[in-house]
DNA sequence: TCCAGGGAAACAATCGATTGTACGCAGCTG
DNA sequence: CAGCTGCGTACAATCGATTGTTTCCCTGGA
C-alpha cells in the first residue's frame, strides 16, 4: 500500500505513461509491439507494465479497434458428451490462429439464445460457431452477419450459412443397414424431441431405409425429451412397454444408447442376444460399455476444428463466404449387435 | 437496401436517436427503462429499436458503466463429465440474479490460464468462478481482485479466496471405510496427476485411513495422466500388471472408475466378485454402468449454484468477503462392491 | 400576473484505449 | 550552412454508449 494510491482505482494506460514519462499512445504502441518504437523504449515500458501487473481495459481496446479477438461457441446442452469433442477442435484451431474462445449455452431457452446472439451483434465477439442448430433471431435479421457465423454439426434451416457436418442420412443408413445385414426386421429408433432438426433428419433417413427394405411397418419411432442417458432409459422403458418389441435399437446419440441398453439389460434382455444396439458419434464411452457399443463414428473434433478455421479465416478478409463441408463417418462395429434372435 | 445507408456500418445509438428525433441519451435511458422518461417516449424509441434490430455496442456500454453483467467460469478440462453439473448450477443462479455466464477453458496451458485471468483484470467480466483449482498468476498479484473470485470444488492454495467444496478427506474416508467394512485389505486408489491438489488430497486421505486401519503396506497408489475413462483404463492396466493385485479399487472420479472397471472386466476379473470398485462424484453415468457403480455423491450442481450466488451477491455490495462453505457428501452404494474374495 | 415546482429532453463530460497526424531533433547531403 | 530525410514521440480525434447537469416549458398555486 504505497501512499501514492488514494483510491483503489484500477491502473490505466495513463498511469503507466506517467510512470514511464511518455505519452499514453507510446504505451499502447509498446504493448502492441509497434515497429515505430525502438526496442529500448518498448523494454522500459514493458518492464513497468510487468512490475505493476497492468492489464489494459478490454472494453476500451475493443471499442476503439473494433476487434475482439474472440469467437463465441453457442451450444444447447452443456451436458452433452459430444460438446467437449467439438470444443477441443475449435479451441485448437482458434488458438493456432490467434483467437480465443468463449462458450455460451443457449439451453432450451429463447431468451438466452438471443442474449448470445447479441454478443455477436454488439461486437463483443468477432464471430460465432453454432452447435445448437438454431440461429438466434436477432442475427437472422441482420444479413450482414451471416458471414461471421459458421454452423457445426447441422445446417441452419432457412439460411445459407456455411456448415460443417456429416451426412446424417448416409450415417443413419449405414447403421440401419448393418442391423438389416444381421437379419433384424423389427427395428426401433430412439431420437430426441420430434421437433429438432437432428431428430427429424435421423428419423426420416431411418424410415427411408426401412421402407426401401420393405419393412415400413416394422419401424418403431420413439422420441424422447433429451439426448442424454436418462432420456435413453426412458425411451427404452416405453419401447419395452409397447406391444411391438424390436430386436434392434438405433439411438441417435451414444448417451441415449447407453441408457437404453442399460434399461434393456436390467429388464432381463441380454445384449446383443435378445436385443442389439447401435449408437451414434462413437464417443470414448462407447468403447467402455459392456458390451462395447457399436456406433457410427462422426469426426466431431475435426468438425469443430474445420468450422473454426473457416470462420476465423474469413473474418479478416472480405473473401467470399466459406463453403459448407461434409465430412465422412464410419460405422465402428463392436459387441452390442448380434444376429436377430429367432422367435 | 434503402438508399439511406451508403456504407454497411453498424447502427449506433446516434442513428437511432436521429430516427426518433431525440438525443442519444434519451435512447440510452429508454433502453435502460429509466423512470425519468414517460412511457410514451420509451415506447416510441423501443419500436424503432425493435424494427431496426439495433443492438447497443457492448464495449461502449461496459466501458462507460464499468459493469459487464457477466461472470467467467474457468475450468481445466472441457471433457470432464462433472463440468456440466457445476455449470448448470452456476447458470441457474447467475440467470436468476441477472448475470450471464461465459465459459473459458484453461486446459493444462499456462498461457490460456493467464488469458482468462486477464479477462477479469481487464474488466471484460465482473467476476470469476474457478473450477480448475488454480488462480491465474496475474490475478494473484492483484489482491483487490480476490473478492471478485470464488473457487468451486477445491480451495485455491496460497490464497484465502472463498471456496465451495466438500470435505475431500471425509469423502475419501467414507469410500475406503465402505471397502474395509467388506473386509477388503488390499486396496488401490487411482488418482490424477500426482501434482494436482485434488489428487494429493484424495491420496493423502486414503493413506491416512489405511494407516489407521493398520494396512499401510497394503496401499496401492496409481497416478495417471488425466481423469477420464481412458486414463482409468491405463491405470487399471498398470495395476493388473503390478505384482500386488488389489481386491478393491477407489477411483477419484467416476470416469476413472468406468475405465478401470471395464479394463478389469475385459481382463477376466468379474466385478464385484473378484474386484470391487468405488467411484467419486456419482454422475448420472455411474448408475448406467453394469454393474452399477458405487460412488461418493458430491453435490456438484449445488456447489456451482452456491458459488455463483456468493460471487454475484458480493459484487455490488462492498460487504465482507464471502465465507467458504463445505457441503455434505454421501456414499451411494450400488452393485460394484462385494465382500473381499478369499485367496 | 408571477413564480415555484417539476416533468421531459438536450447538453456535455466521461469511460480507457487506439491511431493518424504533427512536431522536434538528429544526421546527412550538396 | 540551408535543407532534406527520417526516427522517436507527443498531440488529439475517435470508438459508442452512460450519466450528471442544465435548460426548457408547462402547470398550478398565491
Amino acid at each position: 500500500m504505497t501512499t501514492k494510491e488514494k483510491k483503489k482505482k484500477r491502473l490505466t494506460m495513463n498511469d503507466i505513461a506517467k510512470m514511464a514519462g511518455v505519452d499514453p499512445s507510446t504505451v499502447s504502441r509498446a504493448l502492441a509491439d509497434s515497429p515505430r518504437l525502438p526496442q529500448k523504449t518498448k523494454d522500459k515500458i514493458r518492464k513497468i507494465v510487468k512490475d505493476t501487473g497492468f492489464v489494459a481495459n478490454r472494453q476500451a481496446r475493443v471499442l476503439r479497434s473494433q476487434r475482439s479477438g474472440q469467437i463465441l461457441v453457442m451450444h444447447n446442452d452443456v451436458a452433452s458428451l459430444s460438446f467437449p469433442e467439438y470444443a477441443q477442435g475449435i479451441e485448437e484451431a482458434a488458438t493456432e490462429l490467434g483467437m480465443s474462445v468463449l462458450v455460451g449455452s443457449a439451453k432450451q431457452d429463447d431468451e438466452r439464445e438471443e442474449a448470445l446472439g447479441r454478443l455477436l451483434l454488439s461486437g463483443a465477439v468477432d464471430g460465432a460457431i453454432i452447435l445448437s442448430g438454431r440461429l438466434p433471431n436477432c442475427i437472422h435479421r441482420q444479413s450482414d452477419y451471416e458471414r461471421s457465423v459458421v454452423s457445426v454439426s447441422q445446417p441452419l434451416p432457412g439460411t445459407d450459412i456455411a456448415c460443417v457436418s456429416v451426412n446424417v442420412a448416409n450415417a443413419t443408413q449405414s447403421a440401419i443397414e448393418h442391423l438389416l445385414s444381421l437379419s433384424h426386421k423389427d427395428i426401433a429408433i430412439i431420437a430426441g424431441p420430434a421437433n429438432t432438426a437432428s431428430s427429424i433428419a435421423h428419423v426420416t433417413a431411418f424410415k427411408d431405409v426401412m421402407s426401401t427394405a420393405g419393412l415400413s411397418e416394422h419401424c418403431i419411432v420413439e422420441n424422447v425429451a433429451g439426448s442424454n442417458i436418462e432420456a435413453g432409459t426412458k425411451g427404452m422403458t416405453r419401447i419395452l412397454a409397447g406391444g411391438h418389441r424390436p430386436t434392434a435399437v438405433f439411438c441417435i446419440t451414444d448417451e441415449l444408447a447407453i441408457g437404453a441398453m442399460n434399461k434393456a439389460q436390467q429388464a432381463g434382455f441380454s445384449v446383443p442376444d435378445a436385443i442389439s444396439f447401435v449408437g451414434y458419434n462413437d464417443l470414448a464411452i462407447a468403447r467402455a460399455m459392456d458390451p462395447a457399443l457399436t456406433s457410427v463414428r462422426t469426426p466431431l473434433r475435426q468438425m469443430g476444428r474445420i468450422g473454426a478455421e473457416m470462420l476465423i479465416e474469413n473474418l479478416d478478409s472480405s473473401r467470399a463466404k466459406p463453403e459448407s463441408r461434409t465430412l465422412d463417418h464410419e460405422l465402428v462395429v463392436r459387441d452390442s449387435c448380434g444376429p436377430a434372435p429367432d422367435r
